[in-house]
DNA sequence: CATGAATGAGAATTCATTCAT
DNA sequence: TATGAATGAATTCTCATTCAT
């Protein structure tokens, strides 16, 4: 019946509104100080009308969460199909960036906030990240066998890109570039990633 | 007067164990579950005291904030006494991260925490932080006066440098290494910094 | 019409069905913790359908406890045929308590829970209670004719009758006798009821 | 010092208005319906004060709890000095329900209402309860020994006599007596347990 | 200087009830 | 007739802050 479809469509259509309003609020004030009754005013509805859709408020912020390791891992993978090693260890890498350019919340909530102890404790969403970890000691192993990376151990070079990237995507997340004009961020990251190369 | 000097260390006594409390505290539960009462009982004074010493609970955590910026310029300038230009670069990045090693807590609150907007109105912090950074580009300048870091913009490689080291630091700072044997950890990030030298 | 009927028989049927699984409830959780949505779920309904067959939760309570005070009545009722005096006040205190051993969740409901203020205002209901301590009465009067119960107040008598049969009931329904094991509790019951005889 | 003491005296006069507050509170709504809101304005104080005396809503009934059984074995006690065996066990009925009488707020809490489960947890409580049953087995054995209660077995006495007490004293806290007149009610009581006399 | 009592505002969560469909 | 979405009011409990002593 398309009835059952319409409404399972605002059904879905609704989480996805609080889980939209979450993610903002939970980027403008940080994770503890958003209340329910935040999220439920910034979409218009009674703070009641929240637990319709989701347990309590550490499930709003699990979905989240994985919602953001699911589209992150996806993303990672896409980068596989590049054939040349090296070509597709910088492209691991932008691609890496580019994630927390376009979802600077999801990076937020995944890589650098603190995050409810309960939350943690559902180990699947590490998973992604750990396999994501796994593709980037593939990749740079398979960069070595082609005869880049000399000398290197496999473990310091993973260490050392993951470290890289991750210090842009923080400091562009948390706006701690806010001192540079907003022109020059992106070439500033895009050279970053072109002197990291120096060292292949 | 020696009772009015006698008063004064007694007063500042007071003040630094406040902020011990607090910044330990702050550790071991995170920013947001640090209680007043849990500072007052922590240091064995009652919940008013506190209030003798500190106008309000943002006040403390913003003395923290000033106290751990004064403490990282200092140590960021001692670098400046070494002599070889490229040297110098590279203790400047050991410096950093031996920073935030020795004072996690200092480097979470001032790199990567969020801080109640109220307190990053006192701009005044800040200022330390630029002053690293336009030591830094300096440093970074002469190293390319006497030959190296051939064909960089200063400004891409200023931000390259202080993003792997920032990566580095804030992964070691909130525990996203504990995947690793504990053993590992500071030899990975001693192989990274000798891996940045690569790119120089 | 038939079809009036039938639909007359429905909605009484389905009257009963919440009265049946809200006394459950009652009795398993206590009269505070039954929540309409648990009465609803529990007969596999929604709660607004629960509001077209009863105006709110107090007229739920309310007819319950009519319809046990009109079974307890009917009950007492069927004692009086015996002809016996002394053998029809015996019984009497059987089947009082005997309606709390088979219906414990009414009995609680009528004799024991706080219900709730604007419930008891119908008074309605405690016309057969009254009827049925009247009846009380008058078989210890007819017993005293027969040269029982002698030097004994008639209003003495039956409070004495009533609060021993209470007591006992009381005790079973709120399970202060879990301490006793399981097999001796029904003897003890009647053993009670036997002890009293000796005072006739 | 005094001033120490002052403070005690008043620390534990607070406790004890919030204890009379609750339990009254309690007797007039039922466990369920006295919320920490109605305890705080009955007694005048802010709601957050209620927690600088005890811990949870829980504490403030396991603590009136408390305070009733130890009244109440103390009372029980009392009775054990009577030398006669058969007016001992007289005395000790009048005792029980005196006990009622006198707090009846008390009784209620004890012996009728359904407490949390979380309270009837912690047993030392019902020790007092059992010490008390025990009690009276010895005094039916004894009076059996002096020549009374002839062909009975002790826990079918004990048994009725706790039930006749506790039917007496639940009628009377429940104020299922109200139909009778007030002046009417006490001789009731007694001639009552003179009646349960005629059983020995 | 130090305290501890007090509070008001606000947190998460639950629930009886209403109402458009 | 039946539903499910929505809500407002209520619940327990916490906490930064104030203030008389």
């Amino acid at each position: 019946m398309g009835t059952k479809e319409r409404k399972e469509r605002q059904k879905s259509e609704m989480k996805e509104a609080v889980l939209a309003a979450a993610l903002q609020l939970f980027s403008d004030e940080g994770y503890d100080n958003v209340t329910m009754r935040k999220i439920a005013s910034k979409i218009e509805y009674s703070v009641g009308t929240l637990y319709l859709y989701f347990k309590n408020k550490d499930e709003i912020f699990f979905e989240l969460h994985t919602i953001g390791f699911n589209e992150f891992y996806k993303r990672q993978q896409l980068v596989q199909s590049v054939e040349d090693p090296l070509k597709r260890l910088s492209e691991h890498g932008l691609a890496y960036i580019q994630f927390a350019i376009d979802n600077p919340l999801y990076y937020d909530l995944m890589f650098i906030s603190r995050i409810p102890a309960k939350t943690l404790k559902k180990k699947d969403d590490w998973e992604s990240g750990h396999r994501t970890y796994d593709m980037l000691k593939l990749n740079i192993q398979q960069a070595m066998d082609a005869g880049h990376l000399k000398n290197l151990n496999v473990d310091v070079a993973a260490f050392s890109l993951w470290s890289f990237v991750h210090g842009i995507a923080s400091l562009y997340v948390r706006e701690r570039l806010m001192m540079m004009p907003t022109d020059f961020i992106k070439p500033l990251i895009y050279g970053a990633l072109q002197f990291l190369e120096r060292a292949y």
